[in-house]
DNA sequence: TGGGTGTTGTAGCGGTTGCTACATTCGAGC
DNA sequence: GCTCGAATGTAGCAACCGCTACAACACCCA
């Protein structure tokens, strides 16, 4: 009520959120500190409580911003050649830099948020919406039919959140990554199976 | 070295084990320390550290439990009447108790090891390897061909396990619901239309 | 009966956490 | 020039963290 909450977006608070997200992208959101992330940052805790009211105001800026930065991101994927070539120029998408990072961020916010707690919960909810938005917009563009491509939002945001969950094991594993490609493949095929049928299923 | 890590697998550590794995499984494994673990569970956080060496080790300890049981409850599933119904029969195990609590720490356990945290990320490589296989196996089970079953274990995998991570947010959107009951028969219907396929694709 | 050995309680260490009280600096408007 | 408010530094609070030193039990074996 004291505190700024959101009413003057500062240049300061604004260029500390920058900040502050590309810390996250980098370090990870659960362990994240304060006085860790202000030293990085070049600033203290002490200004970060300035500027944002409570560590969840943070917490929940920087999430809507590496959301805002990852539905950009996707936007501005050239559109594919169809719908099976939009499957797999996603993944290639999704799974290096810079939007990994921004899905693992969401990801970390999900597991966080998975017992209700806030801002997490709530700013996933947030997320998901635009997120799943722009996902389907891709879809069409890319030639998924406008009545299905809700459908095939649905099944490839999915597959491909669980794909990210355990994309770790693939650094380890080779058997894990040949079956993860077997599965953007599968996933492509049965997209594009879907969009050419008339009537689904 | 001095405290048996291992060796002994005393009663009691085993007791501690488990009260301590239903304490996970109730308030999360993410925000997780000794001493609320300890006072919920009936003893103190000395104790826990002389039955465990660390809390790496308790925390090990607790998500290789869990996931025995989650793939104990796996392998207790009836077998399905065919692959769709697999799929729909595997979803409904899932997302409720008591395996929807075990995957959830899973993807805790998950969200933890993304950068490669120990021992998070070495525990989750173990789990998904017997997970993955009691999944390929009720897969088998209930029709869907030896030689698929991989490539549709996958599949089902990556997608059942997307939708658990945004499973809250069903909670407080109905349409999120309704799209996530579309998903699941989607992929049943994959599933069934690659399990009766000639070859693959 | 005495001495281990395995288990438990008490107390505390050094460090971190989110957050705040207080004082200071600085720059813009009168 | 002076004041006033926004921005920043210093210091510290109370709580918590993982972990450990030390002492006290209880029990079995000699």
């Amino acid at each position: 009520m004291s505190r700024p909450a959101s009413p003057p977006p500062s240049d300061r608070r604004q260029e500390l959120a920058e900040q502050a997200t590309d810390h996250v992208l980098a370090h990870g959101l659960i362990g994240l500190s304060l006085r860790p992330l202000a030293r990085a940052i070049g600033t203290s805790d002490r200004m970060l409580l300035y500027h944002f009211a409570d560590k969840g105001d943070l917490v929940a800026t920087v999430l809507r911003l590496a959301n805002d930065r990852s539905v950009d991101g996707l936007a501005a994927l050239p559109r594919s050649s169809g719908p099976s070539a939009a499957v797999h120029d996603l993944w290639a998408a999704l799974s290096s830099s810079p939007l990994l990072g921004y899905v693992r961020v969401y990801v970390e916010a999900s597991a966080l948020g998975l017992l209700g707690e806030e801002p997490y919960a709530g700013v996933v909810a947030e997320s998901n919406r635009s997120w799943y938005a722009a996902l389907a917009a891709h879809l069409r563009e890319s030639g998924v039919p406008d009545h299905l491509a809700d459908r095939a939002t649905g099944l490839v945001d999915a597959c491909v959140l669980g794909l990210l969950l355990d994309l770790p094991l693939g650094e380890r594993d080779a058997g894990h990554r040949e079956r993860r490609t077997a599965v953007v493949a599968d996933l492509a095929a049965t997209v594009a199976a879907l969009s050419e049928a008339p009537s689904g299923d």
